[in-house]
This record gives structure tokens, C-alpha cells and sequence, in this order.
DNA sequence: ATAGGTTGATACCTTCAGCGCATGAAAAAG
DNA sequence: CTTTTTCATGCGCTGAAGGTATCAACCTAT
């Protein structure tokens, strides 16, 4: 049975063409690597070397079993290099959740320090919903998530990555964008109001929260920031939705300040399972720990 | 340092999740195994398995491991393969010297026996004339030549391939085209002769012997056989050639027997060295060893 | 809760593969 | 013919790796 001792052993000779300055070079004495080779051709039934008084030369079978050799050796270097590499994280997977909305804001930023950090690291992007982030984290399916609160899943672990204010998106020209200052949300008590829809908790509350809802006129419902907008921009009322939207440059959409708002009602979130064993992961975590400054890095 | 016995070990309990299974699967007990899984992971410093209570789990650079693993184990078996092949001589590399005339006649079959029998072994064409095969095959550029008498070269053995008489080649709707029967040496007296050149000695030789060269009104000379059809073919005169031409369907030559040429007066011979060490050489040899027939081959 | 079963880790002993040293054998060089 | 070079062989020793017995941790089922 081939050992990589005897290909190592082999290649020397073959490379130096002689049994003592091959020995030199493996740190060891000429005869029991002479035993070796001699161990190695028996068990192949192949003379390797023709041996000769000035040293000695391969035979047709020797030079292809070089090549092979090499070719072994490289792998058997290589083999623990790589697994050392996926252990400290440098170099692997990790499968990043994303809502659309962030891939509007925080996403590019991220995968932009990933990139500069991590080159190594591949980042596989799969878009869902927080509450599917979540899902995802707990059946493995991924192993980051950029989701708004709330997490209360065991294990969770999370980072604060963006905070932002309500604005009020009106269509061009609304009486709204003609104004000065910002607009309160008693205001819209007389608009036509595009509202988000019941999967879209997160926002739903907000809104209501800050504004009274009941008493607008909601003409349509939406689930998708992007599809909010997009009513807006058909004119087909005004909606409440995060500054975000102001960098997507949706047409006939103009943003007005929200009296009410704070400027951190709007939050979004790295999660991850701090059980994961995904080295590439806790490589990557360090860069999610401060906040992204979308507007630097948007038109 | 990585060992083969060691990726075994690995892989056996990779892919059965179990010290004890992979242990049997090894043939060996299960806490050798354990301290072998150990030394690896101690020598790579990385973590391999997650050992759990039913059982041991791969982590990410485990999953690696194993693929490179694989890889490696799978070139450590196929080497000696290839070794041994190549010193069988089932596969390998035979160089081949051939005259541009026996390309004409032999080479073909030739390679088709080699094809047939050794499909794994390539033929190096080097297109030569028999002095600069003896020659290449002593410089050791090539295994074997298809060449004419005489071999006085130390070691060389050969092996008859093909026999043939000297016929003549007229230009077409040449008298001695439309009469029946041989045309004998004395009749070219008078014939304007196409002849071989000092180079040719072989041929050239041969028909001194057989023809009153002297006396004929020699108008040209050249050395490659196909150069003198090719004179007859252009009408500048008759040569002899060996019959093989027959087979080239050089347009405007015509061929009649010679009364005096021996239905074996050309030779082809297989040459080699005895001391050549090509395993494939040797395997090749045999199918040599049979003269050719040309005719079954040809159109 | 506790006993029994499963699974990997550890302790200890034994064997033999592989090393170094000394030396032999064959061929080339001087 | 002696000396040198180079690979092969004999011998003793060490340590790597295997086996047996046993432990520790955990799960399961009564």
C-alpha cells in the first residue's frame, strides 16, 4: 500500500537522481531509504530506477509516477491548508436572509465590508420576510438574517445595523411637497392612505401608532415598501414609509419629514443563532457590530 | 504531518457518522481510531467532528476535509495504477520513424494493428529515411523505424514487414502500356529513365542490378519515390519503382511488370533496439512480427 | 429516579515498521 | 591495481500504532 512517506521518498530520488543526496534532503541516512524505495517498486511490481554506477535514471513507469507524485503530495499539502482556512472562518459560506426593503439600505453596505474583509468568504443571498429570517435561522436554512425586531427566539443574537425616521411619500406635485416643513400625522386624516397590510406587522404598527389611521381614507394595501411606493407613485394616495425610499429614486414619489416621528422608530437588525458552528460566520460577525451609514454610500 | 491512513481513517468515520462502524469498516477497533481522528485533528488544529451522543457530526471544515480527502485517497489508488499500465506497456508512447514511401504502404496497417491491439498507446509519426531512422533510433528520438536494409547498427533488431518486385512505370498510353506481358531491363535501353539519386542508394542500387542504366538516356534524377511517379506522371519518361505505387493512383502513371525483379526484391523492415527500456515498445513489438498484406488493405 | 445501553475517550501493554550505524558489493576512475 | 563512488544488506533499537480492558457521559425505558 502506497504511503505519502514513500512518494515523498520517491520524488526525492527521482528529483535528485541519487540515493544520498535524496537521503540529505529528507534528513535522514541513504539506507533506509534505499529500503524504501526498494518496499515501494515491490509493492507496485514496477522498477521505478535503473540503477547505475554514476546514480540512477526513471523508467517510462518511474516519470509517470513522478508526475503522479507530485500531483499526491500537492493535494496532501493542500488538504489541511483548506481546512484550516474553513475552520478561522477565512474562506466559506455563509447564507445571508435579506427583507427587500434592506436590500434597499443596509445590504449593499454589508456585503461591501464583507467583500473588503472577507474576500474569501462567498455570501449567498436569499430574500424573506423577517418573520421567515427567523424561521430560516432556526431550521438552518441560513445563517444571517437583516430583519426588524422583535427576536424572540432562543438563542438569537443580534445588532443594531440601522435606524431611521417615518416620512410621509406623496405624489409630484401634492400640496404636501409644496410646503415648508414637516407634515403631522393628524394631517392625513383627510388623505387617501396606502397602508400596509397585516403580514407587514412591523411597519403596520408603527404607523398606527403615530398616526390616526381610522379616521384616513386607506384606499389600498401593501405588504412591500416597494409596492407602497410604487402606488405613490401612481398617485394613488400618500403612504408612510421609512426615509429608506428617499435613495431609490421611485418616480413621482416625493418625501415630506413626519411631525411625530422619531428619529429611530425604524430599525433594522443583523441576527444570527450564536449556537451556529459556522466558522465563516463568527469570521464575519465582527462586521456587523457598528451601525451602516447608508447615506455615504448611496447617491 | 498528514498520512494516507489517517484521511482513511477520517473518511471511514466521515461517512459512517461512527467510531465504531468505521472502526469495523477498517478492520480494527474503535480506540485506536479515536486517538488516530485525534492526531489529525491535533496536527491540523482544527476540529473535525462534533461528537455527540448518538454518534459524531462533520463541522464545516470537516465537510472539506472529507471532499479533499476523497480526492487525495482516490489519486493515491489511481498512481500505481498508472504505473503499473505504463510499465506494462498497455499504455504509453511509441515514436515511429517511417520513409515517406512505406507511408504509402505499411504505415497504415501498421498503425491499424497497434490501434486495435494497444488502443491505449500513442504513436509519435516522425517521417524520415531508413539512414536517419538507424540514426534516431541510436540518439534514442524514436522506439521504431519502417526502414530498408541494410542494419548494421549495434543492438538493432528487425523484423521482415513487406516484400515486393520493381515494376515499371510508363506515362500513360506508353507502348509499353498497351502490350500484354513483362517489359524486360534491355528493352528500357532506349527509353528516356527517370533515376534514383545518390541518396536512394537503396533503390538505386537495386535497379543497377536489374536494368543496363548505362546505356539509357537517364533525364532526371530524384530521391522520394513519389518524385519519380510524379516525373512519369508528367511524361517526362519511365522509371522503376517498387509495385506499392500501384496503390498511390498517381494520375497519368501507368505500371508493367519487369521481366527480371524477384517477386521480393524490396524489403521493409520493422526496426527497434534491443536495449530500448519503452515499456510500450516492447508491447508493441509482437504485433510486428507478421509480415503485411497490403493488397486487403488498399482500395 | 434509576438501571441498562450506547458511544467516544483513556490507560496500559505489545508488536513491528522504520531509523541509524557499520559494512558489503559492484562499477568507475585514477 | 588501488581508490572512490554509489547503492544494497545485516543488525540492533526506538517509537508509532494496534489490541484489551475500562472509564465517563449521555440517552432511554421501566
Amino acid at each position: 500500500m502506497l504511503t505519502l512517506d514513500q512518494a515523498r521518498a520517491f520524488l526525492a530520488v527521482a528529483e535528485e537522481r541519487h540515493f544520498g543526496r535524496a537521503a540529505e534532503r529528507l534528513h535522514m541516512t541513504q539506507p533506509p531509504l534505499s529500503r524504501q524505495v526498494q518496499k515501494l517498486e515491490k509493492s507496485l511490481g514496477v522498477t521505478l530506477f535503473l540503477r547505475e554506477s554514476r546514480g540512477v535514471r526513471l523508467t517510462a513507469a518511474g516519470e509517470a509516477f513522478r508526475d503522479e507524485c507530485r500531483q499526491l503530495l500537492e493535494m496532501a499539502e493542500r488538504a489541511p491548508r483548506r481546512a484550516r482556512l474553513i475552520a478561522s472562518g477565512q474562506v466559506g459560506l455563509v447564507r445571508l436572509g435579506y427583507t427587500a426593503a434592506s436590500g434597499l439600505s443596509v445590504l449593499g453596505p454589508v456585503l461591501a465590508r464583507i467583500k473588503e474583509a472577507a474576500p474569501e468568504v462567498a455570501v449567498e443571498l436569499h430574500e424573506m420576510v423577517s418573520a421567515q429570517q427567523l424561521e430560516a435561522l432556526r431550521g438552518g436554512a441560513i445563517d444571517i438574517g437583516l430583519a426588524r425586531p422583535p427576536f424572540q427566539l432562543e438563542d438569537v443574537e443580534s445588532s443594531l445595523l440601522l435606524t431611521e425616521p417615518l416620512v410621509v411619500a406623496v405624489p409630484s406635485g401634492h400640496r404636501f411637497a409644496r410646503r415648508e416643513g414637516p407634515v403631522s400625522g393628524r394631517e392625513l386624516r383627510h388623505e387617501s392612505m396606502i397602508m400596509y397590510s397585516e403580514q407587514a406587522r412591523y411597519f403596520r404598527d408603527l404607523v398606527v401608532d403615530l398616526v390616526d389611521v381610522h379616521a384616513a381614507q386607506v384606499t389600498h394595501t401593501a405588504t412591500q415598501i416597494l409596492t407602497l411606493a410604487a402606488l405613490v407613485g401612481a398617485g394613488h394616495g400618500v403612504a408612510v414609509l421609512p426615509r429608506t425610499i428617499q435613495h431609490l429614486g421611485m418616480p413621482g414619489v416625493e418625501t415630506v419629514p413626519l411631525r411625530e416621528s422619531p428619529a429611530d422608530v425604524v430599525q433594522l437588525h443583523a441576527v444570527w443563532l450564536a449556537t451556529s458552528t459556522n466558522p465563516a460566520l463568527h469570521h464575519v460577525l465582527p462586521l456587523l457590530q457598528e451601525p451602516v451609514d447608508i447615506t455615504s454610500s448611496m447617491h
